[in-house]
DNA sequence: GAGTGGTCTAGACCACATT
DNA sequence: ATGTGGTCTAGACCACTCA
């Protein structure tokens, strides 16, 4: 049970990266979108601001709703999987545990899992490779509610969104990135295979069910050269935007 | 002239700021905010729309929007200025051009402002300090149809998003980020204040006006530990749901 | 069961862009 | 002058939450 403008959303995009609607062309008018979906000019407006925050189309008043890109690429926008992403990419997506052990969650992983302090929870130490060369290195939190479901995988295991995907249906809803720089320590630089202190991109994430209760907290480095996050965005998603300083 | 949601907006954003709707508190129900601002309840809900795009608020079918923090964090779904971004977080935002010269673009360059082989194009290049302290090495290169408007403005300006907003109207509406991690060279030591090959945050971006015409494209590096950049995404469109205060 | 947010409608007026 | 998107209204029904 989809709604009326999520469908006129996911058929403008389809007829964008068709090409039947080419970048730098105009779509047809709110009116006209309406008319032909048999709706009203507001659903027409709810499925665009969609696009609106994709970074799909861009809109100026007066004037028709442009064609700014095709397709989003990987983006953070999406939550991927590391094996769909390198897949969609053109290449081999491998991966190892290292390390993988039951624990208490001290309190930093507690107020981000919100679980109780000592709440048990599984730490995973995971290599992931692309085309075989080690790319990632990722220590993840899992709460104690999720953790027999993620210990049963296999240690070679491709892809662990997907398996937790098929075994206990859709667990990553929300995520919260931050991303900085920092040095690669002795064990960064061992897994990854370059030399210590050299760079690496930290991305710290935190994903949530649905009903928005913490699944995983996670700290991936990236060896860099490798791998680029790219965002997509938009001040015209909704009205905010609008400057002045005080 | 604001709009009246705007308006809306702002003042509930104030509200919540002032502790008069604390964190984890409910807000009046949109029925009852419609009243009070003598509007409808479409136009509540588009100031609403504001603030869940922000993170400040979330929402849930049946139940009241839920405050979820006093302060919209840095992230990269809103297109501020870094000098908007630094006085958001209580800090004082300062800047200095180092160079600034005019030339032709090369071929990445051109591909990226979307310009012929060879336009005009003007290179800049900015420390931005926050308290004083550099954190930040700005190369940008603007397209030569705002490039007059980017040299007239003093080399200590605070704010070029403000400066151009004055003065060009709403000049960027879409970016579009890219980050890695790399090693400083030679000049970002010097002019960060690190050690050469020290991990330094780049974000390569490129942003454009609302018509999609590309404005500039920049090669920002930050010096660790005083910036992280921060995602929040969602698998459903647009809802923004919970948030983690730090 | 009452209240609330999510969705949708069918109008309307204005500011802006294009011709 | 006409068409377009941006804004706003005053209704309506449904799905959901909560007491």
């Amino acid at each position: 049970m989809t709604r009326r403008h999520q469908q006129i959303a996911e058929a403008l995009r389809r007829a964008i990266a068709d090409g039947r609607h080419p970048v730098g062309s105009a779509l047809p008018s709110e009116a006209q979108l309406a008319d032909a979906h048999g709706v009203s000019r507001g659903t027409v407006r709810q499925a665009l601001a969609a696009l609106l925050a994709e970074g799909l189309i861009g809109s100026r008043q007066g004037a028709r709703h442009l064609v700014l890109s095709t397709a989003p690429g990987q983006s953070l926008t999406e939550l991927r999987s590391f094996a769909r992403w390198a897949r969609a990419g053109g290449h081999r997506p491998g991966g190892q545990v290292l390390d993988s052990a039951r624990g208490t969650a001290d309190g930093e992983e507690a107020a981000l899992l919100q679980l109780p302090p000592d709440a048990e929870v599984l730490r995973v130490l995971r290599v992931r490779t692309l085309d075989g060369e080690p790319v990632l290195l990722e220590r993840t939190v899992y709460a104690g509610w999720i953790a027999d479901a993620v210990e049963e995988l296999p240690a070679d295991c491709e892809s662990v969104t997907q398996a937790l995907l098929d075994s206990r249906g859709p667990v990553f809803a929300h995520g919260e990135h931050h991303l900085d720089a920092l040095a690669a320590g002795t064990v960064d630089a061992q897994k990854l295979r370059v030399r210590r202190g050299s760079p690496l991109l930290r991305v710290r994430r935190t994903t949530a069910t649905a009903e928005g209760r913490p699944v995983e907290t996670a700290d991936d480095r990236y060896r860099p050269g490798e791998v680029v996050f790219s965002v997509r965005n938009s001040t015209q998603a909704n009205p905010l935007a609008r400057a002045r300083a005080d």
